[in-house]
DNA sequence: CCGTTATGTCAGTTTTGTTGACACATTAAT
DNA sequence: ATTAATGTGTCAACAAAACTGACATAACGG
């Protein structure tokens, strides 16, 4: 069988190769947007474990343990060795909470949100090129892709209710 | 400052608020991307760098351990372990290169084959139902947000010159 | 022949994740 | 009021997947 008549008669070639590229794309998209923040943790001698944990507490202040660790998807173990780190150095604030008093409320400090800011910036300026080159419509497109993929769960937190929509929940 | 005012004399309060919508849709569509493969991996013993290694190799058969090394981004070192037992487990071939006998060309084996199909299968069907909740348009906006977000010299890995444009390139 | 390239390997270390067990304080339920 | 469940933390051992540095071999290219 020839590649054309193969083609023809099979439908599905087309979409198995368009579903391979979806997935190389995720794959270098992630490997680079994850790269460009190494060399700043390095001078902190933080991993991306660590940012994740700054970006997210700078994202939820005052998010409690449980809900930190349903985001990441990690167990608390593997957690505490790194939010000890940052609670030890000064990042990070953590506070009993009020109304349950078993919850240790997370926030940054002063420091942890200077820290944050400089982590951060060269990913949000990665994206900021990526979405200009695109234009609005692909980011719009972009945005309804990536929230097929995630778990449902988490799509209400991109509902487009405004810029305070994504904090009035905390996990 | 009420929000709204605020809004108003500062255009990119809500550019903010887009780019870090767009850190968090990354981190959550690659979390649960790479999730849907983990047990079926786990019933191999093999973790989700096996897995990168068995895609690459079937996605550019023959390709060098050099090349394969620049899309990973990862030191020979590492890349050596996964792909050792890959190799001693007959799931991946090494044959000498013909132009230069240095090169260790690698491809999956029939084994190989049939393990990658069930690896990335749920990858598969998860794209394809993002995809397809998404719509044709949405999936060229993500593309291009992606293509936008990874170092330059992949994106002609992505050449729309039709399905065998991927595969001129080993890397 | 000699410098460079492609690959592999030995040895040690680090980061980031895992399981399992247990402790403590607090809240919720019976 | 006692008891069960929840939120958090911690100790210990382990595993996966990355890293650095050094060195070795074979083959290519001028």
């Amino acid at each position: 069988m020839a590649d054309i008549s193969t083609r023809k008669v099979n439908p599905l070639f087309l979409r198995e190769e368009e579903l391979r590229q979806g997935i190389e794309l995720l794959f270098y998209a992630y490997r680079d947007f994850t790269e460009v923040a190494d060399q700043m943790l390095a001078q902190y001698n933080f991993g991306r474990a660590h940012h994740r944990v700054i970006y997210f507490v700078s994202r939820n202040p005052g998010i409690t343990v449980s809900d930190l660790l349903s985001i990441l998807k990690i167990t608390k173990q593997s957690l505490s060795r790194v939010l000890g780190q940052l609670v030890r150095e000064g990042f990070i604030e953590q506070k009993t909470g009020v109304q349950d008093r078993r919850q240790r409320l997370l926030t940054l400090t002063e420091k942890g949100e200077a820290l944050e800011r400089e982590l951060t910036e060269k990913q949000r300026a990665l994206i900021a090129a990526a979405y200009r080159e695109a234009g609005a419509e692909s980011v719009e497109g972009f945005r309804k892709v990536m929230m097929g993929m995630m778990e449902e769960k988490d799509r209400k937190r991109f509902e487009d209710d405004g810029p305070g929509g994504q904090r009035r929940r905390a996990g």
